[in-house]
DNA sequence: AATAATTAACCAACCAGTCAGTTACTTATA
DNA sequence: TATAAGTAACTGACTGGTTGGTTAATTATT
């Protein structure tokens, strides 16, 4: 029948690598449409297996979906600790690294859209809301108020409120991720993010330096 | 067959209140549930009405969703336009009261989450992302743009690249009250948003002051 | 009585989840 | 080495429940 004895087969098994390219087409999906707009076919199509399969790796289109969140946001967020723990440098330094690290590292992986996605379906996954308040914003902020105690102690920073002060710092971050996310495709020219963080930090310390 | 002869009517002629009424609810829904997420026969419910009653009054259930994005949106918009158009005050006053006003009267009012929900849902609804876009995005910005221009020409402030500025003021608001609607349900005490505001101006104008 | 607003039953399409069957791959046997 | 038997990854057609949208009947109003 088929003509080209050198064929493929029209399948292989690859239990290993499954798993991965599924929350892999997953993610980008929900990112794009929401988690009641993805429909699993479409999944299962982009990650070249059949809706069959996803069953075979995960119970439920739910169960995918906070997979999905997890395994993308964990390293993320372990990467901004190892940053903060591993180097040696002063508060001000240490803001700038980080932030300007963040937007290379995270904002441009695949964890970039996960902010909106996690923002737009809270409402319906109470627990994913839990696990993302738990493992993702507690702790960054966690590892931002421990560089501003830091200054504030030495004096390099005024005393500050450092709950808002956490925000203050990331806010133009996120939501400008988000924006990316949301409006991105609509705008001819993106924000160049580089100058943006540089502005930011400038604007930021001038404002919290003593 | 009914005892009590001082009954209403089952239901009432209300053309007039109807759109509102179904805007006010589809509203609520989509914001906290998501478009694809929200099923008419609830939004007639809460509406007080029946699922017919909603298709008298719009077409579809993506006409509704539009409908109720432009007609909360709006007034909103108005308002801030308003307040700098009126008000004869320094670049600074003028931040500090638009800042605040807004705050108080559109982060508190229906119009609150609609950042949240036209983010989430821009990337299923490209003309809805464009409406938003060029009645809300654009026209804030040039509110803002306006007042931070007249103070670098006053030397109020230090030369800025506006753009940025821009969207130094406006993050910390905006991703704050998205933040509320998100997560707010989940969290044992709501931040003071007039604390919030408060220091965000003070660090905000220190940073782009001379 | 005539009309217009509203209801409630209805339909057709869609989609998450299932499962019987198929196929790639592995292991045992000659 | 060749091949048969066995295993489990994978497929794809199917289904049962759900829901956007329609319409014939009902009820309030003029």
């Amino acid at each position: 029948m088929n003509a080209d004895n050198t064929t493929q087969p029209r399948w292989q098994r690859r239990k290993e690598a499954r798993p991965a390219e599924i929350i892999h087409a997953a993610l980008q999906l929900f990112i794009q449409k929401g988690f009641a707009a993805t429909r699993l076919d479409e999944v299962a199509k982009q990650a070249g297996v059949t809706k069959g399969t996803l069953y075979l790796y995960f119970p439920s289109k739910e169960e995918l979906f906070k997979a999905a969140v997890r395994e993308t946001v964990v390293p993320s967020i372990l990467l901004a600790e190892k940053i903060v723990a591993d180097a040696q440098l002063s508060p001000e330094q240490l803001l700038r690294c980080l932030v300007g690290e963040w937007i290379r590292l995270i904002a441009e992986s695949p964890a970039n859209g996960i902010s909106k996605l996690v923002v737009a379906e809270a409402g319906n996954f109470p627990d994913l809301a839990h696990f993302y308040l738990d493992e993702v914003v507690y702790r960054v902020r966690k590892v931002l108020a421990e560089i501003l105690q830091r200054g504030i102690d030495s004096g390099e920073f005024r005393p500050l409120n450092i709950e808002f002060a956490v925000k203050e710092i990331i806010s133009p971050v996120i939501l400008q991720t988000i924006w990316n996310h949301a409006f991105g495709p609509y705008r001819r020219e993106r924000l160049d993010m580089a100058a943006f963080t540089e502005f930011h930090l400038d604007v930021l310390l001038r404002g919290i330096r003593t």
